[in-house]
DNA sequence: CATAAAACCTGTTGGC
DNA sequence: TGCCAACAGGTTTTAT
């Protein structure tokens, strides 16, 4: 489900209910999603006060008042719940745990945050909060793709001696964090980069372009709320809007939204995952 | 080291 | 309607 825009729809989603908020209860419904779970992450959670809640790349990190911090990664199907809670006069109750709903939290203002996750890619660690950068997941990831760090001069190093293709170099979290299948096939097209193209045989007008674009299809998504498409929902419910925005993701046998253009959209594999593109604007 | 493929899981979809 | 193959938003581990 969720790439960088859907994670961060979802923190924004959690903020309101978990931030300030004191975890009353932590049902531990499995032993493991993609690891497992420190044992006693329950009795580590209990009694936790959520100072804050941020994201780096495609992770949420829930920054507690015991020195540890929450790491939550969703995976290819996660979902980040929320009931219950109080509204105005309107109290809601909390619905019967369903099938994969895997960890369920109990906050002291009455509100519930229930990770879903059938596949379970998902993750869920408790670490300190002191050294979380030193986390073995968090250490091999590259800037975030809004930071001072990544820019022109930085991602052209990166590309200069890879010979693999874009659509994988801009997949590789170390070179830049936070893009998935989906926002590295628009961000191409957006560039007109085709998939293809070797990293290192890029020209620099094009490396140039791609620093400003990932930030406006991301931003843009963001704005939209994310993408839905079989099951992100944002925290509250509601469903991203930004799947209409696509231009070539999904596209395949449609004609390229350039009105010049007479292309059909295609789709190839690269490294097993499913890259759609136009042939003619991508070179 | 760089790159590609396999692995981890479950659910949905489309073709026959 | 039923069955089965293909595929799905990720990322680590294993192989080449």
């Amino acid at each position: 489900m969720p790439e960088l825009p859907e994670v961060e729809t979802v923190r924004r989603g959690l903020l309101p209910v978990m931030e300030r908020a004191v975890i009353t209860k932590a049902d531990i419904r499995r032993p493991d999603l993609r690891w497992p779970f420190p044992p006693d992450m329950a009795a580590r959670l209990t009694g936790a006060r959520i100072l804050g809640l941020r994201r780096r790349s495609k992770y949420i990190l829930a920054n507690l008042d015991t020195g540890e911090t929450l790491l939550i990664h969703l995976g290819m199907s996660g979902r980040m719940l929320i009931s219950g809670g109080t509204v105005g006069d309107f109290h809601f109750n909390h619905p019967a745990p369903e099938k994969h709903d895997h960890v369920v939290l109990d906050f002291d203002n009455g509100a519930r945050v229930t990770f879903n996750d059938p596949r379970r890619f998902g993750a869920m660690d408790l670490l300190n909060t002191d050294t979380a950068e030193e986390h073995k997941l968090l250490k091999v990831l590259g800037p975030e793709p809004f930071g001072n760090e990544f820019n022109e001069t930085y991602l052209a190093e990166k590309l200069a001696t890879k010979t693999a293709p874009m659509k994988s170099v801009l997949l590789d979290q170390r070179i830049v964090a936070g893009l998935g299948n989906i926002y590295v096939c628009e961000i191409l097209f957006r560039t007109g980069i085709s998939p293809r193209k070797q990293a290192k045989k890029l020209r620099q007008r094009d490396i140039a372009a791609l620093v400003p674009a990932i930030r406006d299809v991301l931003s843009e998504a963001i704005e939209a709320g994310g993408s839905t498409l079989k099951d992100h929902r944002q925290a509250d419910g509601d469903l991203g809007y930004f799947q209409h925005s696509f231009k070539v993701y999904g596209r395949e046998g449609e004609s390229c939204v350039n009105t010049e253009c007479n292309a059909k959209i295609e789709r190839i594999s690269q490294s097993g995952r499913s890259t759609f593109y136009c042939p003619t604007c991508q070179r």
